[in-house]
DNA sequence: ATTTATAATGTTGTCTGACAAATCTATCAG
DNA sequence: CTGATAGATTTGTCAGACAACATTATAAAT
């Protein structure tokens, strides 16, 4: 059995990567239908002229990539919805690295709170004041807000009801943890600061509230970029300090 | 050899899920290093009293997603620019999805344009120029010129030299592409439309030059407003001509 | 005839052993 | 000290087997 039929993979390339390469061109092409089942790993491996291992690994990349799932014993199957992979790399704690996520942060959000203002629903509005004031209790407890600061964007982010905003800010959301806890931190410093965040989240509500789109925006604006502008203000310590407390676990 | 001796994988989860999670949290945590060398394919096997096969599949789920690289005869590597796997529905090629898209162009370009304006290089702005000259170049020659716009606003991206930006639009390129040829098809309807968007691209190049942030910026803004508003003028039969051309046949 | 156990079969998960291909290391010649 | 050669190491691929689970077919019972 040394002969190859239907299509051979071309030479060079990892063999896995051929399988995998021409079984999600199947899939994104629509010739096989999400729910429906691919071939026996052993079918796959005759097709080909290729071991088991080489199918089982080619599969392997599928199941990574978010676009079969496989069930013991029943067999392998085109997921429901098929996904893609977006490979980032993993910003380095740095202040640089820390203002590059900011920038990033504000161009998500500025335009997450203009289409907030323009659709956001009676509930999704609540919500957000309802994120708001849970960042101000938890202060008074005493904790850092982190999560509650964290939570309250994302809850703007939600009102945009643009899944591709809150799909990216979720992904970003365990580094800006961290960059968030830097910032917190470093406002926390001064009675000002604090007074400053609160004035303008406020602010940026105020504006979803109301519809107002360009206010929601501009406010969305001020407020990163003064966290920019007050970041760079922070001792220059500042950053290992955090490090130290150990708040970044997650991941 | 029965013991399972170091850290013992928890049951339940599949076996090579489970050694995929500790190596990636080694990698995460700064334990290993970038650049550094895994151990042999049989150590870890026998650190885990495990098969090389669930050792092989744990290592190709990491490669898979960008922790690690392996080189034939010579090891598995922590790669050096360690990545965390974004997963993604597909996006489908309603005008809805579409207008999404251009939602998040917007949040992204705005920024980038700013950025840009503020940071460019003169060879970075050597080379915006030739990329819009491009796009002129190929719809004289009678091409459609999508390649070439998406190249231009690459560059603007480039320019902001901040690789979150170049990251996730090289990321939605595959997507952009279909809904570039779309709003371009529907552009290259009227010729008002096609002098606009050149208006538009030269406007945005221009403030770059200047080193004028706030002029970059709403010039990206403004242009990806009109792009939407051009494509709600579009006709409603628009997305099934662009469907037929197949000019989507990029994965 | 329908339902319920039971057996047979099919499929993925894991194990073992082997060899090929590429790389690295140590030895030796000059 | 340099360079070539031989050996050892390591990942890539192959082959076959069994285990774990799922599906299907068969038989039994009511």
């Amino acid at each position: 059995m040394t002969t190859n039929h239907e299509t051979q993979p071309t030479r060079g390339v990892q063999l896995p990567e051929q399988v995998a390469r021409q079984l999600t061109h199947a899939i994104h092409t629509g010739e096989m239908r999400p729910g429906e089942r691919l071939p026996t790993e052993a079918a796959l491996g005759e097709r080909y002229d290729i071991s088991r291992s080489v199918v089982r690994e080619a599969i392997s990349m599928l199941r990574n990539a978010g676009l079969v799932t496989s069930r013991r014993g029943s067999g392998s199957f085109v997921a429901e919805v098929p996904t893609v992979a977006l490979r980032l790399a993993i910003p380095d704690p740095s202040l640089q690295s820390v203002i590059r996520l900011l920038e990033l942060r504000r161009a998500l959000e500025v335009e997450a709170a203009r289409l907030a203002a323009q659709r956001r629903t009676p509930s999704q509005l609540r919500r957000i004041r309802n994120a708001m004031a849970d960042i101000d209790e938890a202060v008074e407890v005493g904790a850092d807000g982190v999560d509650q600061d964290m939570a309250f964007h994302r809850t703007i982010a939600e009102a945009s009801n643009n899944t591709h905003f809150t799909a990216i800010i979720d992904f970003y959301n365990r580094f800006l943890h961290h960059a968030i806890t830097v910032t917190r931190t470093n406002e926390s410093l001064r009675d000002t600061f604090m007074a400053q965040v609160i004035e303008e989240h406020q602010a940026i509500v105020d504006a979803i509230a109301q519809g107002d789109e360009e206010a929601a925006a501009q406010a969305a604006g001020r407020h990163l970029e003064h966290a920019e502008w007050r970041l760079r203000q922070a001792p220059t310590d500042l950053l290992e300090r955090v490090e130290d407390t150990g708040a970044n676990t997650s991941v």
